[in-house]
DNA sequence: CATTGTGAACTCATTCACAGCG
DNA sequence: CGCTGTGAATGAGTTCACAATG
């Protein structure tokens, strides 16, 4: 395994394969090789082989990879072979779908925690048995329940107040539905994930594409 | 203006662009020099001039950009000077919190139809006033109301039909919620939006960057 | 002998550096 | 004079091609 510099795009394709795996795996797969995975992922197979080989040597010269041990050596990489605590802010629509989407809790990422200013939403409880806390209460609470991943799913303007709180309480990893850019300290990682700008990569190219 | 290749990153910088001078009008700016709008969005000076230079030249030496003029030319090069009709499939948490979303009307996406498979749905009224059609009317539909694009927030198993519905219907530009590979013709375009691919990333640099 | 692992070649993207111009 | 526009230089990422090997 050599540590030279690892490009972002190979963190997202192993995320990927792994997907893959899991359904070859499903469908009674014991050993894939790199043609196949690329072919499934739409990657080239090189670049299967090369974005492996930035871990170790996973696979079997004239054979291929095996299915499940792979997995498990991505899932290392990628740090989810255990449970994240997840913390959100903002539960309007959007956060509310979020907390209930099943895709989370079984790969290990778990909300523990919501979060809103508003009077009328604290208190309540939502149908994931959770209750909406203050905002103001978030740093104790993140202290207490042990939260790793900040959510972002308020309204842009306060989405760098918010940003600042979680920083604040040391949580270092921020995922923001928000589409505005929130601005951290060097510690602080974020993820954004923003659907108007998808949208109009998608209106680009329909009008020059086609 | 050149006709060269432009890459993808580009067009997701332009609409970075675009936001900051909405925010920049907003503020009272009428002139912006691309340093300012590179620091604005994080990104080297050159880059903006370079993006800016594959559509034309809009800046005047010595001066700048107009924050006016810019936003009109921006939005013409990702054609989000116009309406878009969407068409969504899978009313569920998610896709009801993204009908009541309120970036998209303000941006010119519209949603002009909501469909599912479930009967239990089927024909209930939408707060927005849509009421959920069987996807079996989605061909007909998409002809009636003009829906050039469609967003799928169905469970991952019957995203594929649904891009295959989508595609048949003419519906070229696909806005992909569901967190699986999904397989269209040439002509059919694709974004996907996939919340757990970002999780991965953050759980990854969590563990190695810190 | 089929397939991995990997240096070398290549392609694509970003940044530099400065000429061009209002 | 200051900032844009852009060719040239650099850097990053992907693909090729083949030696290594179970």
């Amino acid at each position: 395994m050599k540590t030279g510099k690892i490009p972002k795009a190979t963190i997202t394709r192993l995320s990927f394969y792994y997907r893959q795996l899991e359904l070859l795996e499903f469908d009674g797969y014991r050993m894939v090789s790199s043609e196949k995975l690329a072919w499934l992922c739409q990657v080239n197979p090189a670049q299967v082989r090369k974005d492996l080989g930035y871990f170790g040597e996973f696979g079997v010269r004239g054979v291929g990879y095996d299915v499940i041990d792979l997995q498990q050596e991505i899932k290392k990489i990628l740090a989810v072979n255990r449970n994240w605590n997840m913390g959100i802010v903002g539960i309007g629509n959007l956060g509310s779908a979020l907390l209930q989407h099943q895709n989370f809790p079984t790969r290990g990422f778990s909300f523990v925690a919501a979060f809103d200013s508003d009077e009328n939403k604290i208190g309540k409880v939502l149908s994931s048995g959770l209750m909406i806390k203050d905002i103001r209460d978030l740093k104790e609470t993140v202290k207490e329940l042990n939260i790793e991943i900040g959510v972002i799913t308020t309204p842009p303007s306060v989405a760098q107040g918010v940003a600042d709180i979680f920083s604040e309480a040391q949580v270092n990893a921020l995922l923001n539905f928000s589409p505005t850019q929130i601005h951290v300290p060097e510690t602080c990682l974020v993820e954004n994930i923003d659907f108007t700008i998808k949208l109009d990569i998608l209106t680009y190219k329909l009008k020059n594409e086609i």
